[in-house]
RNA sequence: GGGUGCUUAGCUCAGUUGGAAGAGCGUCGCCUUUACACGGCGAAGGUCGGGGGUUCAAACCCCUCAGCACCCA
């Protein structure tokens, strides 16, 4: 073995070995679980975010594995309608030919063509990572099994009047010319200006003057809108005003939603271009006036000379012309919330267009039961709250796109506009006896991809037909996911589930955080603060991380700074951290926080957890021999086992509760701090007793740590396990350690909990007396228990090894002793006298500094003991604990009074 | 405006039923000891955001103030 652990001699080739002999796949009669890849984005690679993510799905499934359940973890990727549909045509741009010119045949086939040759991207990058993913059950949306999934839900929907077409506001990407979803869009504070505009009243006796950072959207102003309440304003409601730069006459309304704090109080009523101003509009019955082109220009609509200019050359002239007429009474600096397009940075137009909705409330009500009956479970707990407010409050779902790349609608018009909804042409013929000779023609629009990404839990396992995996994996266990998609994705899939296959679709979904950079700002590519997992494993120089962190800045002339900040914070880049140490930096950080803040010297210290376990290993092998003079009764064997028991029992209860960081740490602590520190240094003292225990201990905490850090232990395990006569082809279906296989000795563990306090104790003399390591040193114990003169009976030349000790010796109670640096353990005192060097005054320093903490908790136990209400009230285990502590803090403090008197006197 | 979290060691975070404040990293000593310097041994470091309340007892429960983050409008 190479003295040090080096992940790329391992991982790679250890993959690719598991995924040829197809080990992934569930095998055996164990009870089924599964979980479902949130499916990635067909166009992505991996990001922090999927790398943490399927590093928990990833230790949940092994660990179902080794319990021996039939785990599945089905993975597939989604088409990204948008994204893909917007990476091809940048393609077709560089050869000179666009989307358009194709025609939707070709480019489709395109796309495809596309998707076969470069969507493999981040699947590759899951097989970086150890994803013991299920390869041969890769799904795609697009498939045409999952196609047929959309095509069915979609029918049934319509047919039971679930599914709509109608015209509403939605958010539109003029560049996109399309609808997106609430997720494609995010609001960014940009500063901007509040106009304040004066409307004059029809009758000439006054005007108000309203606020608003949109002053082109007057075009299409249906109201002028003031609180109920107002007292400035209660006499113009009900009146008119005179739309300036048009002919239209508009009325004053009351309406409570109105904020008497923003600007005048007076709002202007855009009903076809705002949210907020649609549902006043329908309240209050008003008309709607769309003014602007599927590309934001103006329309024919609006008065000629605003005619087909762009919404911001309209605002310029529209500005200039109310100013022109003394309209404009002030523009004041203001803070807005620009819409903006996630997929072009276009700003959103909230657009009244044709569209395809689901009715949303008849399927939210079960789902809400769902949860609220315990179906499902939400960890931790709290998400709950995020689903049920969202779920009462949910709204109609748009799920039509003006896309090509996408399952396209399945509903055809006959010559008056009339839908049809059915499978095909031919069917819809069929099925309403139409003639060939009548014509139809199908919907242009796609379906949202997350209308495919919410049948996803059981279009993968062939849903709608009658499966055996339909039968053996649906529900599926659990979902891990973020909880930023709870809203789009998480109660989407749990809608439909109920609706189609009437039951839950997973009974517990664990909510994470999101990764975000050692500042604890969100990982963007557009701020250059990422970090690419690929890089934390393979290592990456750092010129080429200054190129990386450069390539795609939102503000391109950031990219100076950007790049010496990331020649000082990384000038050497990144050594190869391996995927092994990624994915316990990963495991430990999993708690149950909103932000995972990830630090670079988190997974560094996991880089050299596994060189310890991997140096450990090679210790336990260089010192195997053919001595059959093992006593697995000796007292250090049983405490070893004993603690991994104890071990066993964290991590296997951190898994029923997804605490993950708690099983990371108890792996660590366990491995060095225990068998690394502790045991295998006692192995030293013994080594024959010791080995056998050494492997098999190794072995099962192999075992243990598989799931967490998959590649090392299994290049470890296979030579391990053959020393003690095991066989398995992989570690992978070896089973998980049981409790009961390394029972708990708790003599065992109080025997050697006092003989590792002894040697504590005597290092730390040592050490604070300034004796240097490589000096033995002579040790003299004095009073002490029954049970500490036991212990030493047998410890004695342990003590003497480990703690570089020349001789000990027990002294009589009231011997007298040389001048000695001293420490009190419970009722046993270690001396450690050096004629000539321990310095006196420094001795007594260090012991009166001891001695403050037990005077400290003497004076809080009595301060307690004396207080009757604590005796009356408390129940009686803790003023016995507290009893105890008292009289052993008082011993201690008697001692060392002697000792210091006694080393005053000299 | 409505909602949800968060505030614990220098940093990043745990803290399970209310009962003696923990980890990793960093820092400071000492050590090239024959698995590992990606190491060993030892140590220092805390007004648990402020205030109030409940309780025999509060980091934990309640109220309040402040700051931060996110979501919805």
């Amino acid at each position: 073995m190479d003295k040090t652990y080096d992940p790329k001699s391992i991982e790679q080739h250890w993959y690719s070995i598991w995924e040829r002999m197809n080990f992934f796949a569930p095998t055996g009669k164990g009870t089924p679980y599964c979980i479902m890849i949130p499916p990635p984005n067909v166009t992505g690679s991996l990001h922090m975010g999927h790398a943490f993510q399927n590093t928990l799905m990833d230790l949940l499934i092994r660990y179902h594995r080794m319990q021996g359940d039939k785990a599945l973890w089905q993975v597939g990727t989604d088409h990204a309608g948008i994204a893909t549909q917007v990476v091809v045509e940048r393609l077709l741009e560089q050869e000179g030919t666009s989307r358009k010119v194709l025609g939707r045949e070709a480019f489709v086939n395109r796309v495809w063509e596309w998707k076969e040759a470069s969507g493999h991207r981040i699947t590759e990058q899951l097989r970086r990572l150890g994803a013991s993913v299920d390869w041969s059950r890769e799904r795609f949306t697009m498939d045409e099994t999952l196609s047929e999934a959309v095509q069915t839900v979609f029918i049934q929907l319509y047919e039971e009047g679930l599914i709509y077409r109608g015209q509403r506001l939605v958010n539109w990407d003029p560049i996109l010319q399309s609808a997106l979803s609430d997720l494609e869009v995010v609001t960014e504070e940009t500063k901007g200006t509040l106009w304040h505009i004066r409307y004059p009243l029809t009758d000439n006796s006054s005007s108000l003057t309203v606020a608003t950072t949109r002053p082109e959207t007057l075009l299409g102003d249906a109201a002028v809108a003031v609180h109920p309440e107002d007292p400035r304003y209660q006499r113009f409601i009900g009146k008119t005003i005179a739309l300036p730069l048009t002919s239209r006459i508009i009325p004053v309304i009351a309406d409570e939603s109105v904020e008497r704090t923003f600007g005048s109080g007076c709002v202007k009523i855009t009903p076809a271009h705002d949210f907020h101003d649609y549902e006043v509009a329908e309240r209050h019955e008003l008309p709607f006036f769309n003014i602007f082109t599927n590309d934001a220009k103006l329309n024919s609509t609006v008065p000629l000379r605003y005619q087909n200019l762009d919404r911001y050359v309209a605002r310029k002239h529209i500005l200039q012309d109310l100013a022109a007429a003394q309209l404009l009474e002030k523009t004041v600096e203001y803070i807005t919330q620009i819409p903006k397009s996630v997929r072009t940075n276009a700003v959103i137009e909230p657009y009244l267009t044709e569209q395809w909705f689901v009715r949303v409330q008849g399927l939210a009500e079960p789902a809400i039961a769902a949860v609220e009956k315990g179906l499902i479970r939400f960890v931790p707990e709290h998400w709950t709250k995020t689903y049920f407010d969202w779920m009462h409050n949910i709204k109609d779902w748009c799920i039509s796109r003006q896309l090509w790349w996408g399952h396209r609608i399945p509903a055809w018009y006959d010559s008056e506009n009339k839908i049809y909804v059915g499978k095909s042409e031919e069917e819809i013929r069929q099925k309403y006896q139409l003639p060939t000779t009548a014509p139809l023609k199908q919907d242009e629009d796609v379906l949202d991809t997350w209308f495919s990404s919410a049948l996803w839990p059981f279009s993968t396992l062939g849903w709608p037909k009658a499966t055996e995996d339909m039968k053996t994996f649906y529900p599926t266990h659990v979902l891990v996911t973020g909880f930023d998609i709870i809203f789009f994705w998480v109660a989407r899939m749990i809608m439909m589930g109920l609706k189609f296959t009437g039951q839950v679709p997973f009974k517990e979904v664990y909510i994470h955080g999101l990764v975000r950079d050692h500042e604890g700002h969100k990982m963007s590519k557009s701020k250059g603060n990422v970090l690419d997992p690929i890089d934390l494993i393979d290592g990456i120089d750092c010129e080429a991380l200054v190129i990386k962190n450069t390539a795609h800045l939102m503000r391109p002339q950031d990219a100076e700074k950007i790049a010496s900040r990331t020649r000082q914070q990384f000038p050497n880049g990144l050594p190869a951290f391996g995927a092994d140490a990624l994915r316990f930096a990963f495991c430990a950080l999993a708690a149950t926080g909103r932000d995972i803040r990830f630090d670079l010297s988190r997974i560094e210290g996991y880089r050299n957890f596994c060189n310890k376990l991997w140096n450990a290993t090679r210790y336990v092998l260089m010192h195997q021999s053919d001595s059959q003079e093992e006593n697995p009764s000796h007292v250090v064997n049983r405490w070893i086992q004993s603690r991994l028991g104890e071990t066993i029992h964290q991590i296997r209860s951190a898994f029923e509760t997804y605490r993950f960081d708690w099983a990371a740490d108890a792996l660590y602590h366990f491995i060095w701090h225990e068998y690394c520190d502790w045991y295998i240094e006692f192995a030293k003292q013994l080594p024959n007793e010791t080995q056998k225990t050494l492997l098999e201990t190794l072995e099962a905490l192999l075992r243990l740590a598989h799931p967490f850090i998959p590649f090392v232990t299994e290049a470890l395990w296979q030579q391990v396990a053959p020393k003690i006569g095991k066989k398995g082809a992989t570690i992978l279906f070896e089973p998980y350690p049981e409790i009961q296989d390394f029972p708990v000795d708790k003599k065992a563990l109080s025997e050697i909990a006092w003989l590792q306090s002894v040697i504590t104790t005597v290092r730390t003399l040592r050490s604070e007396m300034n004796v240097s390591p490589a000096r033995t040193v002579p040790i003299l114990f004095r009073f002490g228990t029954v049970s500490d003169k036991e212990q030493f009976k047998i410890f004695s030349a342990w003590i003497q090894t480990m703690a570089k000790i020349e001789n000990i010796s027990w002294v009589e109670a009231n011997a007298e002793v040389p001048p000695a640096a001293s420490h009190l353990l419970g009722e046993l005192e270690v001396l450690m006298p050096l004629a000539g060097l321990v310095d006196k005054t420094k001795e007594i320093a260090r012991l009166e500094k001891n001695m403050v903490k037990h005077q400290k908790t003497v004076e809080a136990a009595q301060k307690k003991l004396s207080d009757s209400h604590f005796r009356a009230h408390a129940p009686p285990d803790i003023v016995r604990q507290e009893e105890e502590k008292l009289s052993s803090a008082q011993s201690t403090l008697a001692s060392y009074r002697q000792h210091l008197a006694a080393l005053k006197k000299l």
